[in-house]
DNA sequence: TCACTTATTAAACGACTGTTTAATTTGTTT
DNA sequence: AAACAAATTAAACAGTCGTTTAATAAGTGA
């Protein structure tokens, strides 16, 4: 190598990665140590400052291009609703989950700006393009916050309610709402 | 005084708890330092010890009380989408927030239990006694999953597509979403 | 094996955290 | 004014934070 510049190992990198990213989504960013993480990853906390520069350098390495609704958006938007409904509910908790990393580290002002390109990009954006009808953008939001919400509610908080005991068969409160906005009707009348 | 119990000032716990929910709703629980809190109350750190033992009980002293939504309960409850959405738009942001302080804290595993336990007694169980229909727990559930959620994603992160440059005369997609899910359409068919 | 680069580590830095102890001020009563 | 309790403060505690520096280990070609 010529200069300072500096080395990595794109195997130990990785490895930082997926620690961190499991770390930000069970615990947050705040209360994610960078020991912890390290630990997590198997190597030296020095190491994340050599190859992300900062805590905010790897949050932004590794949870922003995660944020993605393609799975999601592949199939009828008729049947949207109890398609992410049900992928919502599938999920286990886990390992690495982008939805709760993204509402445990939106409190954090380093964070924010970050998940808000990420989210207008490679969410509202791709999911708008999906809407019929008017005011596509803003139901494309609604609908990410009505995720994000159920997530919030039901996994960070803990909130029984929405567990909902609905058998199998009926639409769960989630579905309905997600295909309500998905369908446009906007209740004139 | 007797023994060595705790000595107390209304008017200081007062300023304390009011200096607390403004940090707390604008800077999260783990973003906000006692010394901050106790700066903008114009007191001394060490009072917040001997008033509310610890940072968790000034948290479980300030904020959890503050949770609730009787001002979204009276009234014509076929009126409740535009009502809220009313509200939650209008809202300013300087000042105390209680649905900023839920969101900027639900990350923290010390305040999650006690926010939960709040949300159930003083917004689940009031809405859902208002709501006609099947499901009404879930469904209340879900109406608070959606206002969060809204907020998370239009106060905290900064989604600007849900601001919508929607006209005064058209329903916001907020109050559409809410409203469907007061009047119980889940669509079956 | 030697030299040299790459990769990783141990250790320390200053700053900040929540909490506690002891000293001091303030207020009231005798 | 003297005595006492109530209320507040300054200072220190041990711990953790993100970050940096210098030393060590591992790998590679001559």
């Amino acid at each position: 190598m010529k200069s300072g510049s500096t080395a990595i190992s794109a195997r130990t990198a990785d490895a930082i990665l997926v620690a961190a990213r499991k770390r930000f989504s069970s615990h947050g960013y705040d209360a994610s140590g960078l020991r912890a993480i390290a630990d997590l990853a198997g190597v030296n906390v020095a190491l994340i400052g050599r190859y992300f520069g900062s805590k905010e350098g790897l949050f932004l390495a590794a949870v922003p291009p995660t944020l993605d609704i393609s799975w999601l958006l592949s199939g009828p938007m008729s049947e949207f609703g109890t398609r992410a409904a049900t992928i919502m509910d599938m999920r286990s908790i886990r390992g690495f989950d982008p939805m709760l990393a993204l509402i445990r580290a939106a409190a954090s002002p380093v964070c924010a700006p970050a998940l808000k390109t990420a989210l207008d990009r490679q969410v509202i954006a791709p999911l708008a393009g999906r809407l019929d009808g008017v005011d596509a953008e803003a139901r494309a939001g609604m609908i990410l916050a009505t995720m994000a919400g159920y997530d919030l509610m039901m996994r960070v908080i803990g909130i029984e309610a929405l567990r909902g005991g609905v058998g199998a068969q009926r639409r769960s409160s989630l579905a309905a709402a997600l295909q309500h906005i998905v369908d446009g009707d906007t209740g004139r009348g």
